[in-house]
DNA sequence: GATGAATGAGGATTCATTCAT
DNA sequence: AATGAATGAATCCTCATTCAT
């Protein structure tokens, strides 16, 4: 008897199999890196997701830290560059900050996982996100103060004050999805329901509206 | 004498000999878990900054679990208590939203690995949190929502609005720890350093009381 | 090529390369427990009879516990069949107890490490054979009772005692191979070697004929 | 706080609280040692057993190692020295060897570890019990076939098989103690209940009674 | 493209033992 | 006589990775 393999394979969803693989592995590894981060997650958890064997994911990826990175090239990337086109939009030219908002919630919602990932990363100090880093976030954190520079909140709140209102906002939104596990296990309802997030994104779309708009700031009270 | 170690070991700090070693445990993990998260901590490195060799840890803790336990309760339990104790504070009372918020970032500011810690937690859905989290997390987030419900932003926000609106104050103030590493790599500037942490609290002081204050909300504008 | 090993290997015996791998951990593991005991049997040393290293039998096996109950069902099981086999046997039904003793002999003594293994699962208590203990142990025993009871030894122990007559005939068998050790050492002589055997044989068959036989037993006398 | 004990301590019995505590040792070692064998048992599960922390055993005996040795002296010596007395006495001297194993079933009845102890040794080869098996056991082996050669069965078996019938009548001695949980889980029965010790005892009795008897050797029917 | 087998490195944990108190 | 703290050695096991098939 040559040695039946150890641990049971998930049986492989029928559906998903002509898909190719290195794109259902890009997706169990997202799922699994935003739960865990990087060193939770084992691949062979991904594999066993993807119904396949540890060493076949080489054949698709030189190394964990290279399938790593391809999960934050293919989903970070696009989303990163979907925002900086929002920043550059029209939305963002007539300063209609709810609209922004808006969008960009409905970005996020389509990639779930994205959020936490980049949450995982900052915790750890940004310092595996490296080039994607250097070469998107930064940029984009500017682009995004420039735009709220044009905006009456660079007057309301003093413009050194700008990428503290920046960051504070991408909170508010990351953060729904970040601590989308919590809220659930808090509240028994799901956040990324498709009326959680409008309720969400009206919400945040009046914060926004109300930190962005021209009325006396309070201090001023 | 306990048998002189073979690998030389990095010289203990002589001034921290005194501290308990339970102590000095403990605010080694809670580093490191606030850092690498507990998948990401191995208790070498526990062990390493305290001066001690790793089996050691088990005399003062029964596993990594009980250490981690035991972090979160030596941390996050008395700021969950401080805060809950803010919540029923005069300045909750009188629903002084800015002085609120500004306690809240004076008591994060004291022990910043402690916001970290409780995101690691909240992105894997608060599952190690466990049984904390159904202690305090949960009256905690009820506490806050009854505080809220007793000011002019109630009747501005709508009641069912409540928690959407104390979930947002909460991720500007957690947030600004968690991703302490990311906006230092970004702007160079550390932001636990008092100036930063001054001009951040007078920023989310500016803007809860925004939130909370009586005007006109901007939808009805 | 594997990875050289960086400290030299005890010479792999080459004739053994073609067996798989799996039955030779199993032949390695079922000397070793059976001279040491499940918590006295490290896997490195299983390995290191192996030719292998420690984390390769987590290839074959899933535990050190999943290794022992393999070697449990690869060897102890197999036998207890041919026990039952033997129970139902010919001979059996002839009441032929030296018959029926001897070859109970010959196929313990193919494998000599066998009924050590049980005897250490008999010291334990037998928790760790647990399952195959329920369904072959058990069964094993009533059988051999039952055969029993269709000799004269019935008539002559009285029905009450056929279980006490089965336990005693075991433990002389069994014994034989368990104290094989100890014996060794009392008396300088191999009680495995062929010799050895048939002489306890013929013992062993002149005492259970003499037990199982029809005369008088001895407190009519 | 200074640190309080990570394991929770089973309370004293208090009726034991007198005895000496290195008695109180041995009796927890024994028990253990019979129960899992040498490398089996954990010093931290003698020490609970007693009521102290481990390294208080260091104030009794000097290793591990120097603990067994006291047990196997304690009780087994002890034993053996009984066992040839009874080789020596009125009843071995009539060749009565029914009384012969009444006493040694009583004996061992009182210290019912001791066979355990007994055939894990023999098991593991006798290595361990080293300087006792060579003082006592040899000897002890030598003066049962001594007894044997002055009776009927001398004549009968051969002498050449006196040590097989030594060593069998000594297996179905032991032996009902040593398995004595195997048939527990078998019967469901206690082996070692006053009811069933007597009839074991009965039972060898007759046995021996049997097979040391003077009639006609079965193979020369 | 997939996989069984192998492995070095490391990780949590146990254990016997020591020593100062 | 007892113990808290510490530790070297070893144990079981996981993991990322390699390679021949």
């Amino acid at each position: 008897m040559p040695a039946a393999p150890i641990h049971a394979l998930p049986a492989l969803p029928f559906e998903r199999r002509g898909e190719h693989t290195r794109d259902r592995i890009l997706d169990a590894a997202e799922a699994l890196f935003a739960d865990r981060g990087f060193e939770g997650t084992a691949l062979r958890d991904v594999a066993g997701r993807v119904g396949i064997r540890t060493p076949s994911l080489y054949n698709h990826f030189a190394s964990k830290e290279g399938l790593y990175a391809a999960v934050l090239e293919r989903g970070v990337e696009p989303l990163l560059e979907l925002l900086e086109e929002l920043l550059r939009s029209d939305a963002a030219a007539r300063a209609d900050s709810r609209a922004v908002v808006e969008r960009a919630l409905a970005l996020l919602a389509r990639r779930p996982n994205l959020p936490r990932l980049v949450v995982h990363e900052a915790l750890a100090g940004g310092h595996r996100l490296g080039p994607i880093l250097q070469r998107y976030v930064g940029p984009l954190f500017a682009r995004a103060q420039q735009v709220v520079l044009g905006t009456p909140a660079a007057e309301r709140w003093g413009p050194e004050r700008i990428p503290l209102l920046v960051l504070a906002v991408a909170q508010m939104v990351v953060g729904h999805f970040a601590i989308a596990g919590l809220t659930r296990a808090l509240s028994g309802e799901d956040p990324l329901s498709p009326e959680a997030l409008a309720r969400q994104t009206r919400f945040l779309g009046d914060v926004v509206e109300e930190l962005f708009s021209a009325h006396d700031a309070p201090d001023r009270i």
